[in-house]
DNA sequence: TATTGTCTTTGCGCTGGCGCAAATTATAAG
DNA sequence: CTTATAATTTGCGCCAGCGCAAAGACAATA
């Protein structure tokens, strides 16, 4: 599978990149292929690359000394990964990368990118753009996982996830997500379990519809009530 | 009190900008003096400056809606804060910024820097660095908490503040610390009793010494082997 | 020296959430 | 259709850590 120049408009970070220069670096990258459940790179391998995915879902999540592991984010067609190795040379990746589905991603030597972004203002302005708003995110879930219950981050997990991913059906309001139990856990700091008994209880409230690795909201509100600890 | 270019140069992002630049800089800063517990900021301002300390220090910290609070980071003289807000168009500040001592700082109009940066290549890289170790970082802590017990958090953070900050005498390998129960508890996302508890007992162990507002580490090794979840 | 305010310690009871284990259900593969 | 595999649910016991309350220690001020 072949990619333009014009492909390329659709990642944020090139979105007031010239033809020219996605020219250019499509010409400094190659293609990747990872099928379901390899990795693009593991935590503390030398960051060569910052990748584009073009097919499929990737899950970036660190894990600690005893393997324990949190998401971190997913991540979807024409979103970057990888970059935060590729701005620093001689950089680790500081989360592994895992394929959720058979994925394509475009490659980008990280040397490339550094000397291209020296000269192109706009690009640089975009990434910090992204950055912002990484170190936003991850400021706003610490704080959540610091104060709140876990109750609530999993209503704000659910809610985030459905402005996201969330596939909106015309006729009802209802939104569809699909996550296992085991992933929200991760992505909330607790246990499938706790999680399990969550969506039960909240399903025995009509507030959500549940299956496998299938989540549907059919009462929003009423989880970002929960979120804001208003419940109860 | 005056600041010259040259004392700028200690600023990280600002280390590679040519004198001139520096001097730009001075001309269109204005300085700001906040006296021990005032803000230069709260969360949800619009972000019309970015600061750079000059005397002080700054603890960076996030609120949710019932008034709990986080410690994000601590700003020591010469860092930079207020800078997430600063790079985006119309942003808002996404912490609040409070004076521990009697502080001053240089404030810098956030619409200035942005021309500014946009012809100055190697400033948005000093800056891209910065912000990828603020998410580095924040990724870790955001690990750690889901992750870790509190007893390795707490040791975590006395070490991670040694690095910072930490105080150490030349004759023993003591290194001294500033902060309180409180303090540590909220960077840890614990409470002060549980904090007091765990510090009473690394004390009766010989780990550490402890007074008000003063942590002693005696023996930083033991507290990297608790951090690691070795002990027990 | 006495006073006041802040920081710290510690006893005590409680509970939110963990995690094992075992049963149940959904999906995939043969 | 049967079997194997993976995801989910739920009962149960337990304990790490919370948070009140009250006392104690320290620092600053008059």
């Amino acid at each position: 599978m072949d990619i333009s120049p014009k492909d390329l408009k659709q990642v944020v970070v090139f979105q007031n990149a010239t033809e020219a220069d996605l020219d250019l670096i499509l010409q400094n990258s190659i293609m990747r292929s990872i099928e379901e459940g390899g990795y693009f790179f593991f935590q503390g391998d030398t960051a060569e690359y910052l990748y584009v995915l073009t097919n499929g879902q990737v899950k970036l999540m660190q894990s600690n000394s005893n393997g324990q592991q949190v998401n971190l984010r997913t991540i979807y067609s024409w979103q970057m990964f990888g970059a935060l190795g590729a701005v620093r040379a001689e950089a680790t990746y500081p989360a592994s990368a895992q394929a959720l589905d058979n994925c394509t991603a475009l490659a980008i030597k990280s040397g490339f990118l550094h000397s291209f972004v020296e000269t192109r203002p706009y690009i640089s302005f975009d990434l910090m753009n992204l950055m912002t708003s990484y170190i936003q995110e991850m400021q706003a879930r610490y704080r959540e996982l610091a104060t709140e219950r876990v109750e609530q981050r999993v209503a704000n997990a659910l809610i985030r996830l459905a402005g996201q991913t969330g596939i909106r059906s015309e006729k009802e309001p209802a939104i569809e997500l699909s996550f296992s139990r085991q992933d929200v856990a991760e992505m909330t700091g607790t246990t499938l379990y706790t999680v399990s008994r969550l969506l039960s209880d909240w399903e025995r409230k009509g507030i959500i519809e549940t299956g496998r690795e299938r989540i549907r909201l059919l009462k929003p509100h009423d989880l970002v009530r929960i979120a804001e600890g208003l419940e109860k």
